[in-house]
Order: structure tokens, then sequence, then C-alpha cells
DNA sequence: GGTATATTTCGACAAATAACGAAATAGAGG
DNA sequence: CCTCTATTTCGTTATTTGTCGAAATATACC
């Protein structure tokens, strides 16, 4: 019940919600999802380690860089069944469909330059 | 999104997960509800409010009675297969286990005499 | 009408959670 | 080693949420 618990209050979220649905394209690195969200890097930080924490999302370092990608082994196997209907109801709401198109932008970014626009310090 | 929002924040309490497995089984007046849940009353009466205005439940009134059940038509196609996963999932466990076998006891109370236990003044 | 009763709403408080900036940590490069 | 940089952790604050008892509301009965 703690491990459903867990995952249920993850989702209870509104920008954790938005975090797994821009992390259902693929891999993303933190410094994307900072500037997708527009929050404050340590929110976005913490907001991931709740999903790590309840087995949704994956996390791999490259250098500096780190990525997060849906868990590709959930911890039960309804999990990716909710969560897919969850993606499906939401896909085509205000909030999401301006999600996808800044996330089109963030990702066509130099991710050196992304990271001089958000942390430099001009 | 918002409606998927307040069906997902409605969820992340297990009182109320606990409430809704326990309408699993059918319609229950609010002081059978009170009596499993050993919650004050007015906590219990909260969160069925959620619960309503989230449309994961439906109530009637028959006198002073006041009935919940899960809800006939859910706001969206999915709310009916994530409840149904999301029972699956936790059926075995022992809150929920704990939570069956004292429901058993609480149906088979007559109700008048449920509440004068409940709530009588000696 | 008055009294009794099931339930909901209100008000207060405690606990939990989201957000931020600062500090700490980890990795890269010279 | 030092400096720079991406990210996480920490501490603080504001907001939200769960809980309770009291008050209000709605229904039944005499």
């Amino acid at each position: 019940m703690r491990e459903v618990m867990d995952i249920l209050k993850a989702l209870a979220d509104e920008n954790r919600v938005r975090l797994l649905f821009a992390l259902r394209s693929g891999e993303l690195c933190v410094c994307q999802l900072i500037a997708l969200m527009n929050l404050a890097p340590s929110t976005v930080s913490k907001h991931l380690s709740i999903l790590r924490s309840a087995r949704l999302v994956d996390s791999r370092k490259d250098g500096r860089w780190m990525y997060y990608s849906l868990s590709k082994k959930f911890r039960s196997a309804s999990t990716g069944r909710v969560l897919d209907l969850l993606f499906k109801e939401i896909e085509n709401t205000d909030q999401i469909l301006d999600d996808k198109k800044n996330l089109k932008n963030v990702c066509s970014e130099d991710m050196e330059k992304l990271c001089r626009r958000l942390f430099g310090k001009s």
C-alpha cells in the first residue's frame, strides 16, 4: 500500500504530471526540463526526486549532465497502464499542448547554450 | 487537466483510497464508513466531499441516512479503468484486508444500533 | 411546535507540501 | 591544485491539506 500511495501522491501534482508527459517523448536533461517548466532548478530537482523515489523515472549521469527518462521497469505491472491512460486523458489539454510546443524549442537548442541562458551570470 | 488533477489529488490520500475500496462492494451509509475508518464524522464527511467533487462517488439521501456509492458515470472513460487497476494492486495489502474484515462486521450490525454506538450520548 | 438524530459545514490547528535562494556536491578542464 | 559549471541538498517561507470539535442543517417523530 505504501508503494501504491507513493505513486499516487507523486501523480498528485500538476508540475510532476507535466514532467512525466515531457519524458514520454524520450530522455531529457534536467536543464531542458528546467527550461520547460520555468521553475527554479531546485524545485525541478525536488520534483524529479519524488518521481524517482516512486520509481516513475530513472536517471543517468553523463559528465555534468543529468538525464531523466520514464522508468523501463515500474514497481508494479499496472503503473505503465495507468500512465498510458493518464497521458491519453491529458494529451490534448491546453497546458500539455503548450508544453509540447515549448519542448520542441527547448530540444532544438544546444544544451551548452541553453544552460548559459538559464544559469549564466549575465 | 483540472478535472484530471482533481481525480489524481482525490486519490492521493490513503483514507480516501480506503473509502473507495470499501464502496467497491456496494453502497454504504456514512455511518458505516465512519465506523470503518475510525475517524471523526466530520473528517469522513470532508473526504467524501472531495471524492464527490472529483465525481468518483455519488450520494443519495434516504431520510436521515446518507448513502454513498462508486459513481456509475465517471467524468472520463479512463477513470473506471484506473480505479480497477488501483483496486487490483491494493486488494491484498494488510490495510485493505483489515478493512474488509471490519467492513463485514460493520455491515452486519443494525444501523440504528451502530449509530447509537458511534454517536450515543453515553 | 419541541426533541432527537444523521450528516455537513465551519473554524482552528497541526502536518504536509510546493517554492525559492543559498550552500554543497560532483564532474570537467586547465 | 584552481576555476567553472550542472545538479542536488538544505533551510526557510508560504500555501495546502488532514483532522478535530462545535455549530449548523436536514430529517424524523411525538
